[in-house]
RNA sequence: GCGGUUAUAGUUCAGUGGCAGAACGCCGCUCUGUGGCAGCGGAUGUCCUGGGUUCGAACCCCAGUAGCCGCCCCA
């Protein structure tokens, strides 16, 4: 039982994942991989810190993540002229992404980049049911100079509707995809704007945090959940209303392919999202909210944000790379698979199955031939256990038929004569196999 | 950062001022090379930590820590 003040122990809103639950985490990223892979993508790894400007200029000094939610430390100074960096752990991926590609001037390839990444981000927030300080991210990023097509409304109804085949493979039932559009890099301020001028003469008569919000980011008044204030915030201005000719366009360009693949979504005018790299489509998938079985998650219901951000390679000094990209929280995918009983293509499947064979050695004396039996089994493919020859033999039945299909004996007479004693599990038959045949009948 | 709630065996939990408990799991025996069932026996504890009250604290009080739930925010 770990202790408060006991080192020994994962340090809060951390935790250590375990078999069987890494079955279940390597199965929904194998699944990711084919699926992207499909649709094109290349998988890139980026460090798990960078230097702690790369977030404050890509995600906004502003936001609730880069003022008061990053692991910073200062590093050693490498010479004593030098002036120490300031460092930090990765909040989110797609700034680093974004740093990579201007690095490694991926623009000049005149290609369109098309990537994914799997790994874990680092926020210290108060962990919360599907919220932790370590957690991961499955994310995808679409980007290029503008020639590559990367600014295309087609991009963005790919991305959408790979996710929904994605969360489909995956068994998710009852995502919803909600979508909106916040505008070009210059209508979104004329709408903040716009949206202050709004607020302030009704301000006082909304509840404590939406007045708060008017301040801070008057944006997030609006998917306020305060019932109160709802009538008030029906009458805000709009987006949509703000978009110049080409936003607007760009939209409606993404909800015609929507309607052709078949994918269906929700207009929210009021999704807006939190970090302020987006522009014009903004996204999100959600999952039934707490109280209904289907969920597993609390109050956490979205499942992965993101959005398209035409202008954050430039924020971070590099060329013009509009691109569009998602982050699936990967925690909170694996607890709505856990939640949902359709999940059981993944889970009791993985979970169960036993190896094919658990080989019983009598005697300690026995337990190197049994070794070199399980070598010659599994390098023809197969799933062994060894059990240990000081085991009584009932004892290794019993141990034998919690993990594996068959047993195989291996005894004085099984090593003089080559002949071994197999018995099924599923039948109760047992047999004799020669030690030549043994790796076919095993399969069986 | 704020509020609520919880912390006892490997696990899930009961116990509520007076000997530390149950179920499951684990080990052994019945049964020295044949499991699943059954019977019998056994081991396992910083009762989260520190302080206080009391003749006596797992239990009451205070403070910490951590988990969970919610707020904020986000994936």
């Amino acid at each position: 039982m770990p202790t408060p003040s006991n080192p020994l122990k994962a340090v809060r809103g951390t935790r250590d994942l375990l078999p069987p639950d890494t079955a279940l985490w390597n199965r929904v990223e194998s699944i990711a991989r084919s699926v992207f892979s499909r649709y094109g993508f290349g998988e890139i790894r980026t460090p798990i810190f960078e230097d702690t400007s790369l977030f404050a200029r890509g995600v906004g000094e502003e936001t609730d993540i880069v003022s008061k939610e990053m692991y910073t430390w200062e590093d050693r100074a490498r010479a004593q002229s030098e002036k120490a960096q300031s460092l930090t752990l990765r909040p989110e991926n797609t700034a680093g992404v974004v740093r990579a590609y201007i690095e490694h001037n991926l623009g000049d390839t005149g290609q369109l980049q098309k990537l994914f990444y799997i790994g874990p981000q680092f926020r210290r927030e108060r962990p919360q049911r599907g919220r932790y300080r370590q957690f991961w991210q499955i994310g995808v990023e679409v980007l290029g100079p503008v020639t590559s097509g990367s600014e295309s409304p087609l991009r963005d109804a790919e991305v959408l509707e790979m996710l929904a085949t994605l969360l489909d493979e995956l068994g998710i039932k009852g995502w919803r995809l909600e979508l909106n559009s916040v505008g070009s890099a210059t209508d979104r301020p004329r709408y903040v704007a716009a949206l202050r001028e709004a607020l302030a003469p009704i301000k006082h008569q909304l509840c404590e945090d939406n007045q708060r919000r008017a301040e801070t980011n008057p944006l997030r008044v609006l998917d306020s959940k305060d019932p109160n204030d709802q009538a008030l915030i029906e009458a805000l201005p709009r987006i949509a209303d703000f978009l110049d000719d080409s936003s607007r366009e760009h939209f409606s360009q993404v909800c015609v392919a929507l309607d052709a693949c078949g994918v269906p979504y929700t207009i929210n005018p009021r999704l807006v999202r939190g970090l302020d790299y987006y522009t014009r489509t903004t996204f999100e998938f959600t999952v039934p909210s707490s109280g209904d079985p289907a969920s597993g998650l609390g109050t956490q219901n979205a499942l992965l944000g993101g959005g398209r951000y035409d202008g954050l390679s430039e924020m971070l000094g590099g060329p013009r790379a509009p691109g569009i990209g998602f982050a699936i929280g990967e925690d909170r995918l694996i607890l709505t698979l856990q939640a949902q009983a359709g999940a059981p293509h993944l889970a009791s499947e993985m979970w169960e199955k036993k190896l094919d064979a658990y080989i019983a050695p009598l005697g300690s004396k026995r337990n190197a031939a049994a070794l070199a039996l399980a070598r010659e089994l599994r390098r023809a493919g197969l799933s062994v256990e060894v059990g240990d020859g000081a085991f009584r033999l009932k004892k290794s039945f019993e141990a034998a038929d919690r993990v594996a299909r068959h047993i195989v004996i291996l005894g004085e007479d099984e090593l003089a004569s080559g002949i071994l004693t197999v018995k099924t599990f599923a039948t109760g038959e047992q047999t004799k196999i020669a030690q030549a045949d043994l790796a076919q009948a095993l399969r069986a």
